[in-house]
DNA sequence: ATCCAGGATGTAT
DNA sequence: ATACATCATGGA
């Protein structure tokens, strides 16, 4: 086992593992007290998260185990490799959180929705599980979609051992394009199973590829995911934001159109494209997607 | 019991 | 393009 300490004081800007990572962004990593959705009283520097990453272009050849938590102003992690790159990546940790916040319009409610949940940032979820995490999120309560994505895991996923106990990565396309769709419902997927058998089947069989989209302008590469079984704007939206570099992506959830109906009348268009193209330019472009995950947090945990 | 949850799809207009 | 019913599941 390897492991070691990131000093969150060197960042640009500060960083709250909890809210990044249970905000509802990325339904990929598990508390080991398993309290994970169930309160949002402060971990206490005793729950670590943990998760399995899949090799990532650029960051690490090897699938591999990952296991950290937040005491003050540092990450302490314990992992199968080096996972200074990897939680770097996976959490944004090179995000300039002072220059993305100092270029979201101020408002009321950004205002508070940034002070309640300081140091929270987007997540960089591998896409795959990231595109089966959001079709299955369609009228689905978050704790849920987490169990659902740890079903998944447990079921057909690779096992890893690490630190004596047994771990579970998420299954790839073919793994879960072998599946069938009655087996999928088994595990109380609903009606989101073919969904994701199918795009499972589409990225196996190389019909199509979800990572075409980062080269393509932001409304394209929206347009090129909602090919995929279950994907329309909303779910789209979320893997551009959430995965594929697309931070001015706002997912237009039923949290945002209640905001917008609340505090930013204006910018209801009627359709989903131009009320994305209002709400991103009100939550100042280039960033937007910051400003409403901050606000889908806020709103969902009380806030108004 | 009835309602609702990070919506998408197929069909009719 | 837009309006509508329909789609499973479980917790409140």
């Amino acid at each position: 086992m390897e492991q070691g300490t990131i000093l969150l004081d060197e960042l640009d800007g500060a960083f709250d593992l909890q809210s990044t990572v249970e905000s509802g962004q990325s339904y990929l990593w598990d508390r080991t007290d398993d309290k994970m959705y169930t309160t949002t009283a402060a971990y206490g520097g005793t729950a670590w998260y943990e998760t399995v990453v899949p090799p990532i272009a650029g960051v690490s050849d090897e699938q591999a185990v990952v296991r950290v938590r937040q005491v003050d102003d540092a990450l302490q992690w314990e992992s199968t490799t080096d996972a200074v790159d990897i939680l770097t990546h996976l959490l944004r940790l090179d995000d300039d959180l002072t220059a993305i916040v100092a270029a979201t319009p101020a408002d009321p409610l950004l205002d508070r929705a940034f002070e309640q949940y300081s140091g929270m940032r987007l997540v960089r979820d591998p896409v795959f599980p990231c595109l089966v995490s959001f079709i299955c999120s369609a009228q689905m309560r978050v704790s849920r979609i987490h169990g659902m994505q740890r079903r998944l895991a447990r079921e057909y996923g690779d096992e890893i051992e690490f630190d004596g106990r047994t771990y579970h990565a998420f299954p790839t396309p073919c793994q879960l394009a072998e599946r069938t769709e009655a087996e999928l419902r088994d595990l109380s997927l609903g009606y989101r199973a073919p969904y994701v058998q199918r795009t499972a089947e589409m990225i196996a069989t190389g019909e199509a590829d979800p990572r075409e989209a980062v080269d393509l302008s932001y409304e394209s590469a929206r347009d090129h995911l909602t090919q995929f079984v279950g994907v329309g704007n909303k779910v789209a939206d979320c893997v551009l934001l959430f995965s594929l570099d697309f931070p001015e992506a706002v997912p237009l959830d039923t949290w945002i159109q209640t905001a917008i109906a609340d505090h930013y009348p204006d910018c209801d268009q009627g359709g989903y494209v131009s009320t994305s193209r209002a709400i991103r330019e009100q939550f100042g472009g280039t960033y937007a997607g910051y400003a409403q995950t901050y606000v889908f947090h806020y709103l969902r945990n009380g806030g108004n």
